[in-house]
RNA sequence: UGGCGAGUAGCCUAACGGUAAGGCACCUGCCUCUGGAGCAGGGGAUUGAAGGUUCGAAUCCUUCCUCGCCAGCCA
């Protein structure tokens, strides 16, 4: 198994401590296990997000700090939701994530047949029947959670009969909800999974694995722990949701004849503020057009985020970094962007690159230079070198980044006021130029020759550097902006999640001016385009019309201080 | 309402009977050719509440409160 130890934030390791892995340890120390083996279970229903992430770090990464093994199993029990095209972008997401399970690859049909034995040794024992209510009178018979249910008129059925027709319901000779398998338990028990849950239903249904050869189909609870005891799994991590069934996982593995004894263990699954995290609801997202599909770059899904420009490695560190304990919890947004981060810190190319142009004439430069400055590819990492960037008469500056009337605190360009145009020269602001509608469409500036590179002898310091691109150089291209999906951090909360869905949660850019050598970056690859953000190419990219992804922006001082500006007036 | 589970700063997590720690966020200062990054510092917690046990309780006990999960032939 290999899996690239993940980075940490500061004051954190990946194997830091929790209650899972105290238990885990302590089961190690104490010899009721020799080798730990965890499993990650998806369902192939839908496309995995960040939520599958924590429970992949948590099995994968114990199994990998105790020196064990970590299984995937798709849990492809119910065909009617499931399809192969899940089964392939899951298992895609976790290799990108950084995770292999090797050689263990299963499925929870590759036991159908061991299954349906184990289901005839229930039946033999008479710990399960066959029942012929439906599925209305089995919800009747079942009780509230205050009121105990009652026996079905089935449950006392001959063994024999039961058997029969068991075997027959597999040979396909009942129609779809005609009778199901249920375990015989006890309908008066507090504990609702197990009053006589159903373990086998029969679904005339195409499986992508195994086509029409069965006509029934186990239920989650039939399958998921026998599974584990016949692939030796000793430690079953799920999240809390199947607290409540864990009875009942144990029932199963302490009534049949089963090779080992997995024992669950609960977790608090993630949450994270502005986003939501069911399949049911990302499925909607994708059905009804809100979103460009499972990978858009909004999508808390893996290959959203990867799309959007999120490294696997910030990921990993984001759920790493939240810890493993069974209280309900909500991440702040912010902390996933803190993650990612401080990966793209680290790593991102840093590049010159204009959103929202506005021409510069340096009116004392000669016409038809080019001057070719060094610009450090990262100033974060001197092994990065540096890189050669044109520069001329002609220039695009930010159209932010000039403003005839500054106000206290706006410290970059403005008439008459220097800066400095990164790693290149300081320039002047002589002359705003507008059209017959009063826009500026046009800056006069003049340059200082003895600044070449960014500095000047005499000290002169400008309290502001910005970016630029020369104007024969840039390439246009399309640049898509991304905010929350949600307006809210608890989208949903007054009932209609989808009124909470922003207007706004993507605003595509036309006329944008790029880094010509960006058009040989590859997509999956993230780059900084410095004072504005991390971006990276968007896979809807063609030759001719290059498109980009704002992964995030920057921390961005002066927007807080002008956003709190507006929030004071 | 029956059962199960959980409550530690704005958000996460730790402390395993010995006097509340770390990350995110926030605030200051320094530094800076990204208003980025970095560095240094700071504020903020009667540990859901009330009782009890103990020399000593976030940790143990009791009661209460709040929140979550379970009444699919979904997982």
């Amino acid at each position: 198994m290999s899996i690239q130890t993940p980075t940490s934030p500061p004051g954190t390791s990946p194997e830091r401590g929790d209650f899972i892995r105290d238990i885990v340890a302590a089961d190690l120390r104490e010899g009721r296990v020799q080798t730990i083996v965890t499993r990650f279970p998806p369902e192939p229903n839908g496309y995995l997000h960040i939520g599958h992430l924590k429970a992949i770090s948590i099995s994968f990464g114990i199994a990998r700090d105790f020196g064990g093994r970590c299984h995937l199993r798709f849990d492809d029990t119910n065909p009617t939701k499931e399809e192969q095209e899940y089964i392939d972008h899951i298992q895609e997401d976790i290799h990108w994530l950084g995770f292999d399970w090797g050689e263990h690859l299963y499925f929870a049909s590759d036991y159908f047949d061991q299954l349906y034995e184990w289901a005839a040794y229930l039946i033999g024992a008479g710990k399960a029947y066959v029942d012929d209510l439906s599925a209305d009178e089995i919800r009747e018979h079942r009780g509230t959670l205050t009121e105990p249910g009652r026996n079905s008129p089935w449950r006392d059925r001959p063994i024999e009969e039961s058997l029969d027709l068991f075997g027959r319901m597999r040979k396909g000779e009942f129609p779809d909800g005609a009778r199901v398998l249920r375990a015989r338990i006890d309908m008066a028990s507090p504990n609702i999974n197990l009053r006589d849950p159903v373990l086998y239903r029969i679904l005339h249904a195409d499986h992508p694995r195994t086509g029409d050869a069965w006509s029934i189909y186990p239920m989650y609870d039939f399958a998921h722990g026998q599974s584990d005891a016949i692939e030796g799994i000793t430690h079953s991590l799920c999240s809390l949701e199947f607290e409540i069934h864990r009875p009942l996982y144990d029932w199963l593995i302490d009534n049949l004849p089963v090779p080992s004894k997995p024992r669950q263990i609960e977790f608090a699954r993630l949450n994270i503020t502005y986003t939501v995290l069911s399949k049911r609801v990302l499925l909607r997202l994708v059905n009804e057009g809100h979103v460009r599909g499972w990978n858009d770059p909004r999508m808390p899904t893996i290959a959203g985020m990867r799309r959007r420009g999120f490294p696997a490695e910030g990921l990993r560190d984001f759920v790493t970094g939240v810890g493993v304990a069974k209280a309900d919890n909500v991440i702040e947004f912010g902390q996933l962007e803190h993650a990612v981060r401080n990966v793209l810190n680290r790593t991102a190319p840093r590049r010159f690159s204009v959103l929202e142009p506005l021409k510069v004439i340096i009116e004392n430069y000669p016409e038809g230079q080019i001057e070719e400055m060094d610009v450090a590819n990262n100033p974060e990492d001197p092994s990065a070198g540096t890189r050669k960037v044109p520069f001329t008469r002609e220039l695009w500056i930010e159209r932010e980044d000039f403003m005839e009337e500054p106000p206290a605190k706006f410290f970059r360009l403005a008439p008459g006021r220097e800066v400095r145009l990164r790693s290149a020269y300081f320039v002047t602001c002589r002359e705003v130029v507008k059209d017959a509608a009063g826009e500026i469409v046009e800056l006069r500036c003049t340059y200082d020759p003895a600044t070449r590179g960014g500095d000047s002898a005499d000290g002169r310091r400008p309290k502001a550097t910005l970016h630029w691109i020369s104007a024969s150089h840039a390439m246009l291209a399309e640049i898509r902006l991304y905010d929350h999906l949600f307006v809210r951090p608890d989208p949903g909360a007054d009932g209609d999640l989808f009124a909470d869905l922003s207007p706004d949660s993507e605003r595509v850019l036309q006329g944008c001016l790029v880094d010509p050598t960006l058009a040989e970056l590859p997509v999956g690859e993230t780059v900084q385009f410095e004072r504005l953000g991390y971006f990276t190419p968007d896979r809807d990219s063609t030759p001719g019309q290059p498109v980009f992804n704002r992964t995030l922006t920057l921390k961005d001082t002066w927007a807080k201080l002008q956003a709190q500006g507006r929030q004071n007036t």
